[in-house]
DNA sequence: CGCGTTGCTGTAAACGTTTACCGTGTTTCG
DNA sequence: CGAAACACGGTAAACGTTTACAGCAACGCG
């Protein structure tokens, strides 16, 4: 575990200069003899090149930062999970921070761009502030934001579209004959809390279907709190027969509730969840939960990079993916469904 | 997105040399007077540490690299969770690599600890082959490896114990009244294949229980292979009462077979996972699980780095962490269970 | 008043590469 | 056969820091 081996060592040893060490080790044109020599000399030392170095003259780090809030939430892992092939296929390792859901961290990943540690930024911030605007200006590496971010800042942007994924939600409990369907969201204080919300209201008005607020319930976005506002809403609407879930963990939480309160699930109710995580088919009934294509969101974002990273200045993109429905059987037809159980 | 201010722009501005400069910024003893100077320009000038020229200098990257096969798994995400906040706190950045299982991987990983671009790593290596000792053997940096390693590998060392994991599973059973429990394992060659089949025959010993070849079934470590396993299972036997699976997504796979073929769980088939995965507690009835302590082995090998990187050479370190069972529904009391249902 | 401290600052070397530039020896061609 | 072109390889500078060392002014003390 010493002082490894460095082009010098190897020149020396060759009987060259450190400039035709570098020259071999790099595949410029050498005569073979000395590329012979370079190259026996540094298997015997058992070199390997010395990033650091490397990166200090070449202004290059082949590493991209991923930033999010989370590392257990299952949506940005599904983002993980496609980034870091796409980053490893062109060479690039991956940082991974976790802002811990603190808005400070973020600004703090931003600003530490400047130690140039890495050549380039995926953020998922969870909410975009007037800090983040003002350090994406300026930001020393191409970033790539995951979430929406205001017309004419100057990064490439990869949204969601949950207004869509609502809609497609409700469309289908419409057309299997739901009338009465309630939403459980999370806080309207974060950004997915408030854009579903308003997608609910907005959908329910395009089938035509009155808004009525006493169907929708304030949890926040994990599986007890779901179930306690799903127990509410059960108790005030108790002719209810569909649930629309903010996310996957919510609607956990509903079908324990709805098990317990003897529901029928999806005869008496049915449920969707959101964001279409491992959960939704681990569950039982399996769980029909809108995809907002977190993976998709994930793999855009590192290509959007990677083309930043090689091509340089360009005009900052926007990449829209499209949800879509993974119907299972927690709405599936008559007969695809759990019968009323004694749960523990 | 320019050329970032240098402590050399800095000295210019402030009209001292490049040494002052750095002194302040690093805390060292200065005139007030300098001090003032220095930062003012600094602050003026939006000045960042370059972390590229300061690792070169320091040969310290405050980096640490994690090397599993497999981003998407559960147990692996785990270790993760843990992982971060502790290196985070002590600020050493993650570096993620993914081997996708590939054995050269890993070796190229380790290979790669040449390039000095880290300053220690964590791996959970499939399995440990002779190219893996020989690599550690001359690892140009500390190394953890999660799993287990020959007796005198120059390496810490974290364990699971997944024999004891198994025995505990099988005891609960036999507690129950179980007395025909069958195992549903993954491949043989691999680590953890070998090592439950070997525990669960053991197991059945100590309880006074046959050890009986046709319940013991192989199939793979995914849910629908894990499925296929169980149902060949209940053909061949056809009064077992219990399944010990050799992970989560087997279990899954026994729950969806079992309720097919018409067997309540538990009261007909007790169904006992491993590695306790966030889908034990989302599935339906939720599933018992031996807990092989994933989150704190990661814990505890980042602890471990940080030590070895703190205090520098010392006897390398074993810990073992101890499993634990969790009891949930799938091996509940009667009462607890699921009704015989209809699944789509 | 001279000398050893003390306290601060500047110069320069070093970390391990890459690369511009120049010198040397060989080839090519008029 | 001499000049021009060429192919290689060496010297040295640069990337942006940290830090050993030396210089220098002010100060205390005998």
């Amino acid at each position: 575990m010493g002082q490894g081996p460095t082009i010098t060592t190897i020149a020396q040893r060759a009987g060259v200069s450190i400039a035709s060490v570098s020259r071999v080790l790099n595949g410029l044109p050498t005569r073979q003899e000395t590329e012979r020599k370079v190259l026996a000399a540094a298997e015997e030392l058992g070199y390997v090149r010395n990033a650091v170095a490397r990166s200090l003259k070449s202004r290059r780090t082949h590493q991209v930062a991923f930033a999010m809030a989370d590392v257990g939430n299952p949506a940005y892992l599904a983002m993980l999970r496609e980034i870091q092939p796409v980053l490893k296929a062109a060479g690039y390792r991956l940082v991974l921070h976790s802002t811990d859901a603190v808005v400070a961290d973020e600004i703090e990943v931003l600003h530490s761009l400047g130690e140039r540690y890495v050549d380039g930024l995926i953020m998922v911030p969870l909410r975009v502030t007037e800090a983040h605007l003002a350090m994406l200006a300026s930001a020393r590496a191409p970033v790539v934001i995951i979430g929406s971010v205001p017309e004419g800042t100057p990064v490439d942007n990869v949204r969601a579209d949950s207004r869509t994924g609502v809609r497609l939600a409700l469309d289908h409990l419409h057309a299997l004959g739901r009338r009465r369907i309630g939403l459980v969201n999370g806080p309207l204080d974060t950004v997915p809390g408030a854009a579903r919300g308003a997608a609910y209201r907005e959908a329910l008005g395009a089938l035509g279907l009155p808004y009525d607020e006493e169907l929708v319930e304030i949890g926040d976005f994990y599986r007890a709190e779901g179930g306690r506002a799903v127990a509410t809403l059960l108790d005030r609407v108790p002719d209810l027969d569909a649930l629309m879930c903010a996310n996957d963990l919510i609607a956990l939480g509903a079908l324990d509730v709805l098990r317990a309160a003897g529901r029928r699930v999806p005869r008496d109710v049915a449920v969707v969840g959101m964001d279409d995580t491992d959960l939704a088919a681990a569950s039982w009934p399996s769980l029909s939960s809108v995809s907002l294509g977190s993976a998709e969101r994930g793999r855009a974002a590192a290509e959007l990079l990677l083309d930043r990273l090689r091509h340089g200045e360009r005009e900052p993109r926007l990449v829209t993916v499209p949800p879509h429905l993974v119907v299972r059987a927690s709405t599936g037809r008559a007969g695809a469904e759990e019968p009323r159980g004694d749960a523990p």
